[in-house]
Parts: C-alpha cells; sequence; structure tokens
DNA sequence: TGTACATCAGTGAACGCGCGTTCACTGATGTAC
DNA sequence: TGTACATCAGTGAACGCGCGTTCACTGATGTAC
C-alpha cells in the first residue's frame, strides 16, 4: 500500500530541516565514486550523479550552479588529496635521507595516478574550463611541480647529484612521471602493474638525481634497473622488436 | 534564378562517375583540418565533418561504417606519418653519430605532438574503443617505443653509456617525452614555446645517455641544461617557490 | 545517332536518445502567536 | 497547548539542443541496344 521509498534509484531519505548541506557531500562523494569506477569522465552526467544519489538530478542546482562548477569542486578537493598524499609521503620516510623522501613523494604520486585514473585524466589531461576563468590564478597542478621541487632542492642541499639544474629537474621527473602514468592509462589500457610503474619511477629518478657518494657515471643496472622479469613484462607489452624502423 | 551552389556551407561538387572515391579522402582531410584547428576531439561530430566537407551528414556513412572506424581510419594515417617524421629525421641526421640520430627523433616526437594536438590526444591520451576489438593485435603507438628503442640499442653499441637497460631507458625516455607533450597542452595551455619542449627534452636525453668519451658523473649545467631565459620562464609559468610544503 | 535504363553520388527529413537546465510545485517541519 | 504560516529540501515534467544513424529519394551520367 505505501509506494514510497521504490523511486529513484536508492531513495536517499530527505535530511531533516537544516541539514541541507548534507547533500553537498553526499553529491561529491558520488561524483568521487563514479569517476573511480568509471576511470573516465564520458559517463559523468548530472543525471548519472543524480541517480547515484538516490535523488532527482534538479537537486543537484541547489548546491552546485552548473556542471563545471560541480566537477571542478571535485577536482579541487582532489588536488588537494594529492598534495596531502605527497606532503605526509615525504614526513613518512627517513628524516636524514633526502633522497629517500623524494623518492616517497614519486611513488605516491605515481600511486594516486594509478588509483584514480578517472580523477587523474581530468586533472591532467584536460584543460578545465572552469579554471580559465576562475579566480584562481595559478592552476592547483602546479602545487605537484612545487613539492617536488622542494624536495630535489633540499636533495642537493645535502650534497646529492643533479643531472640538470634543480628546476629543470623537477619539471622533468613531473613529465615522466605523468607520461608514464598517462601512457599507463591509455596505450597500456592498464597492463602495466603498479610495480612496474614505480620501478619506471625509480629508474628515472635515479638517472636525474644520485646520492653524494655515487660519483661514478650514469650506472647501468643499479638500484634503479628494473629487474629482468618486469623488464620482460615490458618487452611483451611494447611487442617484438624486429618492427623497428630499417638503420 | 538558379538556386544551386548556395547550399550546406562549401558546396563541393558532386564527383563524377567512378569517382566516389575522391570523398572518401575529402573527408578524412577534414578530419585533419577539423582536429588541427579545435586542438582536440570534443566538436568532432559527423555533422561538423560533413560541413566542413560541403556535403550533407549521411554523405559521411557511404564511405566509412560509423563514426569510430572514420576516426580510427584517420588516426591510423596519423600514427604512420609520426613513424615516418620519425624515420625521416633518424635519417637526416649525421650518419656516424647515433646520439644526433637518437636525438633527432625526440625532437620529431616533440614536434609532432606540439602542432597536432587534437591528434595527439586521441592517439596517446584515449584508450580508443575502436583498437580494442579490431583486427590489430599491437597498438600502433607502441611503433614509437620500437623506434626510439631501435636507436637507443644502436646507441649502445656505438659505446654510449645508458643510465639505464636500454629497453627500460627506450620506455622512460618516450613517457618523458609524452608527459613534457602532454602537460604542454593541459596544464600549461600551450604556453610552453616550442624551443622548451626541445630543450626539456635534451635534458632528459643527456641524463639518460652520454657520449662514449663524456664518462663523468651526471654533469649539472652541461649541454642538456636549458639556458637561463627559458628557465626563467619555466619558473614563471609554475609559479613562486613559497607555495611549497612545509619541512 | 537516338533512347531507355541501370547505376552512381549524394540528399532531406526524420528517428530516438541523452544531455544540461528551468520552473512551478509539494509536502514535511519548525516557529510565532 | 493549539494552530496558522513561512521556510526548507527536494521533485516531476518539460524545454531546446545536438548527437549518430537510417531510409526512401533524386537527379546526373554512362552504357546497351
Amino acid at each position: 500500500m505505501r509506494a514510497e521509498r521504490e523511486r529513484a534509484g536508492s531513495g536517499r531519505p530527505r535530511s531533516r530541516r537544516g541539514q541541507g548541506e548534507l547533500l553537498r557531500r553526499d553529491i561529491l562523494d558520488a561524483v568521487n565514486r563514479l569517476l573511480v569506477e568509471w576511470g573516465g569522465a564520458d559517463k559523468l552526467t548530472i543525471r548519472a550523479v543524480a541517480q547515484e544519489v538516490g535523488v532527482a538530478a534538479p537537486s543537484i542546482y541547489l548546491h552546485f550552479s552548473d556542471k563545471a562548477e560541480l566537477v571542478w569542486t571535485a577536482l579541487t578537493d582532489k588536488y588537494a588529496q594529492l598534495a596531502e598524499l605527497m606532503r605526509a609521503a615525504d614526513e613518512g620516510a627517513a628524516d636524514g635521507d633526502p633522497l629517500a623522501r623524494l623518492r616517497a613523494q614519486v611513488h605516491a604520486y605515481c600511486r594516486f595516478g594509478l588509483h584514480n585514473p578517472g580523477h587523474y585524466r581530468l586533472m591532467f589531461e584536460t584543460r578545465q574550463p572552469a579554471v580559465d576563468a576562475s579566480r584562481i590564478g595559478r592552476h592547483p597542478a602546479k602545487l605537484v611541480s612545487g613539492s617536488l621541487r622542494h624536495a630535489v632542492t633540499r636533495s642537493a642541499e645535502a650534497g646529492c647529484v643533479l643531472s640538470l639544474p634543480a628546476e629543470q629537474l623537477a619539471t622533468t621527473l613531473w613529465a615522466g612521471l605523468h607520461g608514464t602514468v598517462s601512457l599507463s592509462h591509455s596505450i597500456f589500457s592498464d597492463d602495466l602493474t603498479e610495480q612496474l610503474v614505480l620501478d619506471l619511477a625509480d629508474g628515472l629518478l635515479g638517472s636525474l638525481i644520485a646520492l653524494p657518494g655515487d660519483t661514478t657515471a650514469p650506472r647501468p643496472g643499479a638500484e634503479g634497473a628494473v629487474d629482468t622479469l618486469a623488464m620482460r613484462r615490458i618487452r611483451d607489452l611494447l611487442g617484438t622488436a624486429d618492427d623497428s624502423p630499417q638503420s
């Protein structure tokens, strides 16, 4: 006889008076869940978000003026989360070893990218229209570079040998990590394991910056090198060597 | 009195009998023009392509079974074009200098990415649905890695010092170049000049692989380093150093 | 040389769909008197 | 304590739009006789 509660998918109960802001968090949580679940933003529609929350589509507009504001709010949270992950990783590493702290940041970045493909694409691969006209002057993604640069500078001050000027090195490192994560999402269709991505990151890091004592030339097969099993896996993913251009 | 020719935008004249295939090339050319013009694929619709050609939308289906086939055909051409650019650059460089040839390939890749942002995104940043179910086993993007690997191996055989095993190095190099191009399209909104991107690429290359004679440790400020002016530009783009995490 | 016809290149109108967004509304709930 | 009312949280239906795609068609052109 009571036909309520069977409406709109999950049927979120109406908030109590004065608790309207609860829906706002529910909506942002739903956006995050959908981005993780789908690994992309193609299907991220107002209607899909509303359904995930268990609410009618127009209810979204009670808390966000349009879709761009909704997405940008979710991304802003995620930029902050990445920055915090990198900061925590840095802090958690051995205090006296600046290279270990840099490496911890690098790993945190890669893990974040691998575990949040949907967010990652929006954060680093698309020009967000919201940010252009927004009051924000600097793109929050650049916090990543700032965080890496800080760790690189610290390492340099501790006597580490850099293959490039600190700021260029930090930029190159960021670009390399981004490229690895990005290719793992697209060309490699997530075939790259997390360990493999981290090994590639370590190899890059080892090529750009070295411990004070280690003044030998670039070291083939040093700690930065991926082990044979992982390397074989890369070779499989890339295909045989025959199809390169002729000499 | 004659009201013809004022129809459908540009009013492409109907092909002569037996010349129907001409439209196919016109369509692919239009796709390429639109991707270059817009720097992305969001607005690449069947209707937009038809209008660019000067033809009615259903005419597209005379030559392509659906949109995915159209886009994938255009991309396949472009993958081949990139491979050819890299091959030609390799061949055009000094014959006896394997590092110069590798560097020429690297520059060709970066230039291609910078000049074809719309194609580049589709080619390397999105999982192409067409290729999954297609008869093609290997993703054509992996030709890039094959081409780089070949040049790296050649350099190693000529006595160059590698910071990583050849295949890992080639993969790392590719990822680094991709990351640089990708970030220049998204976060940096094309603010990175071509020269700056090439300088970053040179810096990466110099950190991964060195000439036989050059057995010193990683060389700060060596030929791979971006000059001060360009470096200042990067610093400007990334913002001040103050907003890094504490400690 | 003239004509009927098959074929070819391409079109106009419409289909069903999902999208972002708007608008007038509803019903529960707290508050003023 | 009872009741009228303002407010709040949220909804149902609809809007206009652009999309990929289909279908029956048209008119020019080459060919067979």
